[in-house]
DNA sequence: CCTTGACTTAGAGCGCGCTCCAAGTTCTAA
DNA sequence: TTAGAACTTGGAGCGCGCTCTAAGTCAAGG
């Protein structure tokens, strides 16, 4: 690593590039062919990535690993490719992806909890096995159904309940 | 709400379910082709879901909500549907997906952060247009080569570094 | 009984994000 | 100079999880 590395402005190809953030020369070309990037060619015609390049790919690489669709990257880059007058709109674009996220990791870490239950569920049920006294050992029926009442308090509501009483009783044979 | 309700076995058409359970008539019949849960129909050969179908349904969708495949499910539902001997491994089916999530879970949070700090980015881009003195106001070639050295320093590294040194200076024009 | 709407099936279609192929070109190291 | 690796392109293919269609059947209210 010498001095003049610093003002040194490397190119990769897209081999190397692929290699260092990690993903296929597939995926970087398909990137391309989508509009998120133009990247500069080599005399020959081969793609020669800049440093710069690399850096927005990596931002790019961190916005999909949080769910931001194909879609959403070419919004957020035909944005800053119009210039710095843009940059309110890509950091709104940005605030509402991140506010997605954070509501869609709140309710992923909801259901997980009721995972987490069930493990618990099925611990209980496997050790009063040496303590013959005292276990309530309730069991289920299609040895399943083992989503009692007091588990499923804790289960996210799954959203509309349509008519307030369909009917009563048995209403299907 | 009667007190007999509490004995009543109800019955569900598929609309109902889906209703109950907030996904459409269409994914719980693919859910049933897919082998996941043989339901019981009526003498007219419609389906009738039992509550314990709805309440399995729903841990169900826990599992598909936090990030598991169908094929997930069918093995968890085949154990299930095995007896309650095979207790100990659905535990585990379940344990290694919690882990899994939960890994996942920490990896988008960190994603996340980088995007939160573009924003805090943007953000001190934006204000410093009233202050006339002491603003750094470093700006950026293309635009948006915005991820500069102190923000790459943050950002999740994206594995595998291949050749330690693929050349030096330019390999290419 | 009859209408109406919810249900049934098999199977096709879709959007997404890659992933791969074939045939040809460029680059690099010996 | 030349072999072989790495690159180029357009376009096809794939796995996933639904989603929809068509043509017909069932069930509840009037």
């Amino acid at each position: 690593m010498s001095a003049e590395q610093l003002y040194t402005t490397q190119l990769y190809s897209i081999g190397e590039a692929a290699a260092q953030l990690g993903v296929s020369t597939h995926t970087l070309r398909y990137y391309e062919r989508e509009g998120l990037l133009p990247v500069p060619r080599t005399r020959g015609g081969q793609r020669s990535y800049r440093q710069g390049d690399l850096d927005l790919l990596r931002f790019l690489l961190c916005l999909r690993a949080t769910g931001m669709g194909i879609q959403g990257l070419r919004e957020y880059m035909a944005l800053a490719r119009a210039g710095r007058e843009t940059r309110p709109q890509r950091r709104d674009l940005l605030a509402r992806h991140e506010a997605a996220v954070a509501a869609q990791l709140a309710e992923t870490q909801v259901h997980l909890q009721a995972v987490q239950r069930k493990i618990a569920l099925y611990d209980t049920l496997a050790a009063p096995l040496q303590e013959p006294t005292a276990t309530p050992l309730w069991d289920d029926s299609p040895d399943d159904a083992l989503c009692l009442a007091a588990e499923q308090a804790g289960l996210p509501d799954q959203t509309t309940p349509t008519q307030p009483s369909p009917s009563q009783g048995e209403p299907r044979a």
